[in-house]
DNA sequence: CAAAATTAGTGGACAAAGTCAACTAATGGA
DNA sequence: TCCATTAGTTGACTTTGTCCACTAATTTTG
């Protein structure tokens, strides 16, 4: 009934998040991989090896943009392809040791605006956010 | 330290309800208003009359993209601006009849995607999703 | 009170992100 | 073997967001 409260709220979340990560961009983004790119190559250091089809479905993106994603980062050295034995259609994404750094890099940002973002929240209620959106996210 | 999982979520979740609302468009949204925009005209149905700089600051979007946002919304007839009083700086804006008959074809849309979207939550996950989102939107 | 700083809003110029449809090539059935 | 399906790519386009500079109104403050 009201629950387009909730897309609200995760609507603003996520905007706070871009723009912050946006706003630290200097700090660890000289390629100006962007934030939708690096929430991407995060997805990929849970996953990989991984197909690009597969990928855009867990980011929910569409896969002509996975493609043109993946071949920037393919060009910015953070990413490579490879076949995949028994299926030649589909190519396997896993992050070079430089797309593990940047991610690592990402990671430490974001970390600190989350932090920043859910600080009004006790322990147990971030501890219940992530296990209510994880199950959504089935 | 494992906060970003939340931040992966979150986008996921976003994601996925841009994606819906775009598919179900051709049902409610003949205008092209699009997802970004519906969410602003939600978020003033709640808040108006409000200045458009405190509207920025509410679904965070920068104050030039509000200032065409609003425009191109003003010229489908679906919000009006109108001078303050007391400060010659701000104009307030509001919804008018069509933008409001607009939000409630919105509403529902949006209503069944998050019902969708929530559907393996149980009812009080999801009264604590919605709890916890509004603390951390303080 | 006058000069300086701040704030609301606008506009240009650009970049990033997403959408949609068409296409190729590989695969997996009936 | 033909046919539907699937992974990936590309072109052409729209939407959305960013950054900076600017005006005009309003506060601040020395």
């Amino acid at each position: 009934m009201t629950d387009i409260v909730i897309a609200q709220l995760v609507d603003r979340f996520m905007r706070r998040i871009h723009v912050e990560l946006q706003a630290r961009a200097p700090e660890f983004d000289p390629d100006r991989i962007g934030p939708s790119a690096s929430m991407i190559l995060m997805a990929l250091a849970d996953l990989e090896p991984i197909a690009a089809n597969e990928l855009a479905r867990r980011v929910a993106r569409d896969k002509s943009q996975m493609t043109r994603v993946l071949k920037s980062l393919a060009e910015k050295g953070l990413i490579e392809r490879c076949a995949c034995e028994g299926d030649a259609r589909v190519s396997l994404v896993a992050l070079t040791p430089d797309g593990r750094g940047y991610v690592t890099e990402v990671k430490k940002v974001l970390t600190e605006i989350i932090d920043g973002i859910l600080a009004p929240l006790a322990p147990d209620e971030r501890g219940g956010l992530t296990a209510i959106l994880s199950k959504v996210s089935a």
